[in-house]
DNA sequence: TACGGATGACTACAAGCGTGGTCAATAGGG
DNA sequence: CCCTATTGACCACGCTTGTAGTCATCCGTA
């Protein structure tokens, strides 16, 4: 089930408050994002048709709903990210994150503490 | 410039090993890929037309050489992912990666080893 | 009650992508 | 010397993606 860029942007609205109708999806959208509604109402049809949403009717409307788990759906794109881009291997990753984008000191604290626990 | 999952292969391969004709190409894709010569030329020619390789004449055929660095590359495209998917924030994505594909003892070796570094 | 704005259904359309076919020239093996 | 396999140039084609337009309907307000 592949998802887009552009419809990427809509689930992480959804998934933070599902249930929201087209026109509030439209609101939400970040501050690049100057779509028209109709745009947006593609995407959320796409997301429906792909069986990543699920809709209840709402009156003359329809309230939208993740239909996809957030962390399994993020877990298997950073999955597939690694696999193409870095032959399957993660270290090199975060090396290439902290070369070029710099992980900011919580970043790598957070890190730490995440490797800490995987060891056990 | 964008370079999509299949032209991707083709870079990977010229990166190991730089001014491969187009049959060398073909015969070093990994085991899935069994793809048509001309479907490998076809993402040569778009690489070149995108700026990612430049040719070299060789006789009747053309050498192919990366154009773009691939450890920029692939920092730019790690930094692009963790933005499309995990808001900008290294650290879950690295939770994710964990949890659906398991870390091997060596890659949090390696992590630990970049985390070392990271902090002085 | 008539109209303007919201809403869903359907349609459009160019660019990108994955996959490969056609054609003409040519180089190398028999 | 001739035929086959290789090579580049160009073309094709259906699917996805980003970005909307059109149309009919309906709801609330003037």
């Amino acid at each position: 089930m592949q998802i887009s860029a552009a419809e990427l942007e809509v689930m992480a609205i959804l998934w933070a408050e599902p249930g929201l109708a087209a026109s509030d999806v439209h609101e939400k959208l970040g501050d690049g994002k100057d779509w028209n509604v109709r745009t947006v109402k593609t995407f959320l049809a796409r997301l429906v048709e792909k069986g990543a949403l699920t809709t209840r009717e709402d009156g003359r409307r329809y309230l939208y709903f993740p239909a996809i788990d957030e962390a399994e759906y993020k877990g298997t794109a950073a999955g597939q990210f690694v696999d193409r881009v870095f032959s399957g291997r993660a270290a090199p990753l975060v090396a290439h994150l902290a070369d070029t984008r710099g992980l900011t000191a919580d970043d790598i604290a957070e890190l730490e503490k995440l490797l800490g626990e995987l060891k056990k």
